[in-house]
DNA sequence: TTGTATGCGTTATCAT
DNA sequence: ATGATAACGCATACAA
């Protein structure tokens, strides 16, 4: 019984052979006799041979990985679009490496520096919010090297992106919400460094104005956090300040609409009779609030596949960078439930 | 500007240096002349050097890389556990390669291969429910490969396990809810083939007969889907079909709970006054819903985190596998909400 | 202080 | 039909 792996070597030696011609009987080339063959494989299965793939890389500069950078694992979200990510690497042959920003701008510098180190194939990347210069992207995409990015699109000019449609979801949204008649409509908004924040809110902006309201910015209150506290705490002290009381709320977020939820219910609001609530990202728990809460859903498996799908056909050259679609924007669907539901 | 990365070569060729020069130099060996240090560093800087992980991984028979396998990256539980998996690995300077099984044998037996042949050196192994036979691991094991599991703690002498305390995590919710004057416990229990199921029905069985109660076989209700749907179905059933009505359950999993939450809701009953709810696992929502959902609380992060401390020192040797402590479990948290406090 | 040779496991190329 | 050799990028034992 050797340590370690049983390599082609040692199948050579088992047969006295040379190692080419282990190389080529397990891969079934022309020009080997059926006899070898067979018993080339037939030892390499006592051996219990596995070809080590760490040699194939080096051989071929092509690893068979792909590098995944994103903000947060803990997401309802993001987890759903690793999950589509897994999926599709997997069925193609692809290995997944995983890491997690934590919405550090050094964290996501050193990760994509031992992922080139380990000759990924490619990358797929959602920045973090500290994120403001890209620098370390262009860098490597300059180099031809293939990256994707997904959800959160950097300002860079080329840059292949998958995107939900962030805009008109808010814009469904918000419409959603003036059609069941509420009148005072606030926007609870994102970080304003992330463009997904500022697509909601312009979703949000237009639709008001679409239908001639105007759009009062009193009613726009950014929650960097995007935690249930902030939401909560935030919303509170809009039903002190603001003279005329907001009857609506569209979260960028769904934590932070059940902040406003609870807000409202402190103070004996009912919903969704006297005030209507939508949040953003359609979660799990959406359905299991009482009363459930209206959500614009995004298909985060869908964009993990997709993302995936593009970065492997660049790989592969199935796909040609230059000439290529750009920018893939996915639909949302708005769950109406009954936090927003009167009639 | 050649294409593709720089090499220690083209280092070498640059300064009309040998390779092992430039490998020393950069590596603050002694013996090399600081100014020879300097020019080398120097021009790998311009040249953008960066090692090649995979050429050393080859040469060490190292890959400074672990895998993962895992049921499901979208459960808020797993999900955790890897962002502690995935800490403290990048602090020790190791690589994670993902996969998840989707709960399914077949892929959970070619990840594992796959990630053999891709020389990791570890792997951290929550196995899938489908999974009866272990053999596909102790073989790995025989061969002396280090895997620690973590949740999943499989029927195999010797593995090395990282669990929570299921049982008393059980017993812990079951004391509260009678110390709470509830009489008519019911238990929405998990899958049979998972021995975190049948440990967490014990801990509710010996907490009522702690308390001379005798465990009524039709108040344990096997929930194999831990859907929502189904707990709320189960529980609607049980309330027309037990002679005496249950006054509170104890679920193994937060979103059964929730199921028997809208169940009692669904026939007016109130919570916690007639009915009192408690879930297992604490899962982010529970704070959200209303009333708040009283849960154990399972230290995901620190299951991951500690799993892969245990883990990378078998790897390098700081463990000693013969002598170590096979099994670490970790203590859980039961949050008192109010879905189940009456006083 | 630096260079040469060798090997990690595999395969493409060029023999035989 | 099979073998010998070189190369992928790097580190190290041994030479000089």
């Amino acid at each position: 019984m050797k340590l370690g792996q049983a390599t082609i070597k040692d199948i050579a030696r088992e047969l006295n052979l040379s190692a080419s011609t282990i190389s080529r009987a397990l891969k079934d080339y022309p020009g080997i006799s059926d006899e070898t063959k067979r018993r080339v494989k037939e030892v390499a299965k006592n051996m219990n041979y596995r070809p080590n793939a760490i040699a194939l890389s080096l051989r071929k500069s092509r690893s068979f990985t792909i590098g995944v950078i994103i903000p947060e694992v803990v997401h309802f979200f993001f987890s759903t679009v690793i999950s589509g990510i897994e999926d599709i690497a997997q069925s193609r042959g692809y290995n997944v490496i995983l890491s997690q920003s934590n919405e550090k701008l050094d964290r996501e510098i050193s990760s994509i520096e031992t992922m080139l180190s380990n000759q990924i194939d490619g990358v797929l990347v959602s920045y973090s919010k500290e994120t403001e210069s890209f620098d370390h992207f262009t860098r490597v995409l300059d180099q031809g090297f293939p990256i994707v990015f997904f959800d959160r699109a950097p300002a860079i000019p080329n840059a292949i992106n998958v995107m939900v449609a962030d805009y008109q979801g808010a814009y469904d949204a918000t419409i959603h919400l003036i059609s069941q008649g509420y009148k005072n409509i606030v926007h609870l908004s994102g970080p304003k460094a992330l463009k997904i924040s500022i697509d909601r809110e312009q979703g949000y902006r237009d639709a008001l104005e679409k239908n001639g309201i105007s759009v009062n910015p009193a009613n726009i209150i950014e929650c960097p956090l995007g935690t249930l506290e902030e939401g909560q705490r935030l919303v509170s002290e809009l039903f002190n300040s603001l003279p005329e009381r907001p009857d609506a709320f569209f979260s960028c977020n769904d934590i932070g609409a059940v902040g406003a939820m609870k807000a409202c219910r402190d103070i004996g609001l009912k919903i969704p009779l006297e005030v209507g609530i939508v949040g953003f990202s359609d979660w799990q728990f959406c359905a299991m609030l009482d009363p459930q809460l209206s959500s614009v859903s995004q298909p985060g498996f869908m964009m993990g596949a997709r993302a995936t799908e593009i970065l492997i056909d660049i790989i592969e050259k199935k796909l040609d960078v230059e000439t290529m679609e750009r920018n893939l924007i996915l639909e949302t669907k708005l769950m109406e439930r009954d936090s927003s539901r009167r009639f």
